[in-house]
This record gives C-alpha cells, sequence and structure tokens, in this order.
RNA sequence: CGCGGAGUGGAGCAGUGGCAGCUCGUCGGGCUCAUAACCCGAAGGUCGUAGGUUCGAAUCCUGCCUCCGCAA
C-alpha cells in the first residue's frame, strides 16, 4: 500500500519537464480515467493551469463519495480543481472565467458535459476535444465500444475544434490505433488514451502557431454511438457466437454480457467462439462437447457455438467453467436466455 | 445508515436445531495397448470470526471481517 502510494507521486520529475517544455496555459476539462491519462502527459509538457471536472459521486456499494479520476490526478499534480455541475447559467460562467483566468486554450476529453458556445470561446486559441474515434466515424459517448462491437480492425483518435454540436469541428489531427482480436473496452481505451495524449501535445503547439490548418468533417459519412444502457449486455442467442464474443469485449467491465438461467441472471465472463459447426445444438442451449481433446462447456448461438470460460451468478464470484458445472451440474443441457 | 446475496476439507456446491455430505482434485492400489475412462481404498474440515440463545448450533440472534449482484 505504502509502495503504491510512493510510485504515484513523483512531484520532482513531473515539475522539471513542465517547465522545460512549457508551451500554453491551458485549461483541461475530463471526467473518468481516459481523461485522467491525457491530462497526466499533457501536464508533462505544458501548463495546466487548472482542471474542471464534474462533483465527487455517490459509488460503489456503501455509495460512498468518489471523485472522477481526473480530479485524483490533478490533485497529485497539485493542479488547481474546478468541480461543478453543469456549464448553463451566467453564474457558472463567470466563475470559470475566473478560473480559466490567463488559459490560451480548453482541452476537453471526455468530459461528459456539452460545453456552451460561450464556455467554448473562452480562450483565444478556442477549445479542443480529445475524441477516442476517427471522425466523422463514431461520434457520441461510446465510440471505443461501438468500435469493438463493429468487429473494427483499427480506430483511432481525432484531435479537433469544438463547435455547437456534438464531435462535429474540424479535426485538426488523428492517429489510427490497430484493434488487437482480444481487445477488451478498457485496454483498448488505455491504448486510445496513450496515442491520443501524445497526438495533444504534438497538435498543440503547432496549433498555436497557426501551422495546422482545420479539416471539415464530412457529416455525410457521419456515425453516432449513444449511451450504454445496462440492457445491452443482455445476449440474444440467435446473434451468431462471434458477435456475441465482440460484444462481451466491448461491454467489459460493464455492463458485460449476461443471460436467464433458472430466473437468474447469469454473466459470463471471457469467451471464445468455436470454430466447428454445431448445428445440433439450438441457440442457448448448452452441452459439453470434445474441443480439441478436452470437453468444453458450449453454447449454441445462431451461428456457432459459444465457449464462455467463466461464469457468474448473483452474489457469487465469477467462476472458471469446469468450477461452476462441478457445482451446478445441472447447467449442462440447460436451456439460457 | 441505498437494496440484496454469499463465506462448509485443495476447488465448486448441498445440508436451515440432533453422529458433516456430494461432485471434482490429491495420495495409494487395481484394470487397460492406452486414456481426460473405469474399479478399490485413503488422507484432508476449529462449518469466515467474536459473542449470545439452547440439553444440544454449520443451522437461531447480535457485532465484526472478506467476496459478490443490483442501484448510482
Amino acid at each position: 500500500m505504502g509502495r503504491a502510494v510512493e510510485l504515484f507521486t513523483q512531484p520532482k520529475t513531473v515539475k522539471s519537464v513542465k517547465k522545460e517544455k512549457a508551451f500554453l496555459k491551458i485549461v483541461f476539462m475530463g471526467t473518468p480515467p481516459f481523461g485522467a491519462t491525457v491530462l497526466r502527459r499533457l501536464a508533462a509538457s505544458h501548463e495546466v493551469i487548472g482542471v474542471v471536472t464534474q462533483p465527487d459521486r455517490p459509488a460503489g456499494r456503501k455509495n460512498t463519495l468518489t471523485p472522477p479520476a481526473v480530479k485524483v490526478v490533478a490533485q497529485e499534480l497539485g493542479l488547481p480543481v474546478l468541480q461543478i455541475e453543469r456549464l448553463r447559467g451566467p453564474e457558472v460562467q463567470s466563475r470559470l472565467k475566473e478560473f480559466a483566468n490567463g488559459a490560451d486554450v480548453f482541452v476537453v476529453a471526455s468530459f461528459g458535459m456539452l460545453l456552451p458556445v460561450a464556455v467554448l470561446e473562452m480562450p483565444p486559441l478556442g477549445s479542443l476535444n480529445v475524441h477516442a474515434s476517427l471522425l466523422p466515424a463514431y461520434r457520441g459517448a461510446s465510440p471505443v465500444a461501438q468500435a469493438i462491437l463493429d468487429g473494427r480492425n483499427e480506430t483511432g483518435v481525432t484531435i479537433m475544434q469544438m463547435e455547437k454540436g456534438l464531435d462535429t469541428g474540424p479535426a485538426l489531427s488523428r492517429v489510427v490505433v490497430p484493434i488487437a482480436p482480444d481487445d477488451t473496452q478498457p485496454t483498448l481505451l488505455e491504448k486510445l488514451a496513450q496515442a491520443g495524449a501524445e497526438l495533444l501535445v504534438e497538435t498543440l503547439p503547432r496549433w498555436a502557431n497557426h501551422e495546422i490548418q482545420p479539416e471539415p468533417q464530412d457529416h455525410n459519412q457521419a456515425t453516432h454511438t449513444g449511451i450504454i444502457k445496462k440492457e445491452d449486455g443482455l445476449i440474444n442467442w440467435l446473434e451468431s457466437a462471434a458477435g456475441i464474443e465482440r460484444k462481451s469485449r466491448a461491454y467489459d467491465p460493464w455492463p458485460g454480457i449476461y443471460t436467464l438461467w433458472q430466473g437468474q441472471t447469469l454473466k459470463l465472463g471471457h469467451c471464445e467462439v468455436l470454430p466447428e459447426k454445431v448445428d445440433h445444438l439450438s441457440p442457448g442451449e448448452t452441452a459439453l462437447l470434445p474441443v480439441g481433446g478436452s470437453p468444453s462447456l458450449i453454447i449454441g448461438t445462431g451461428q456457432g457455438g459459444l465457449a464462455p470460460l467463466e461464469l457468474q451468478l448473483p452474489g457469487k464470484r465469477m467462476l472458471p467453467v469446469a468450477d461452476f458445472v462441478r457445482g451446478y451440474p445441472d447447467f449442462v443441457g440447460a436451456k439460457l436466455g
């Protein structure tokens, strides 16, 4: 525990780097871990004069008040933090104006709030957004999950100039990031955060020196992603096994993918797609089949077989299928969903 | 005090007041050309923890610890 805390705080290193390379005065806005990663990298190369984030929220089992990841990082770096609930209204905006006094530019990375134009236009260089997709594809709230869900083999990060519409502004720069076959939302998000943060620190000085010609998006090519809901994780066994497996990676760690068994929610952990045909299994039917020499638990789908590696019942921990079947022999031959 | 579930031999699960059980694994032996198969036998548990009720508690009551589902 003591070690972990010590590793987190490296004020000397961070400060010395900051002094050497300080270019722009920046106010950063963000909330979740994606934003936190970007902030950490940004603060190493530029002068972040303030961080705006959402208020601490009740979270977890005890509903304990939890600070957003961006706030945690900001405090580690000793940066001033402003936590606000909304950005509309003259009162908040004048508070923000005071807080952001002297800023050259606002940088927004998954802030979770729509910024009014009055706010976007506050700093002389405007407001830039770090968006986790290759715009105009995957505008909106869940670009990373959707890219995995669609089975794309690459996505990326776009740095763009913010304007009134959601993720509609002209692009300043972009970087392509390949999606590995085993990438889950958190692993891909982290790759994108790293790549995006790097891109951001390269883009900022060039933007400040007017070396970049913003490239308007082709709005006809735009696709949109919405907020993920719990029900999105419910498995439809008529889908293909490959599609369900992608879903399990896209919706990791929340909401995960789940089905119903004996009236209970059954969560599936990591899954594999069975290459062989399993025509005799109806969608949602489970069976023990020999795969590669040893018996594996297979679930029938609309196309192909799905082999979950872990299962979890409410109130229980996630178990390797072998252990699960030992405790619930009835599960073999069951009909799910 | 947001709602709820769970802690039982190495693993998973059953047992809700009266001698602690099942499947798997482990160890020993046997069968077999062979095996993740089969047969025989063995080891291994202060039933999370502290206290209470009772003739008697894994089982009922209370506190605490740990893990998890829902909600946010």
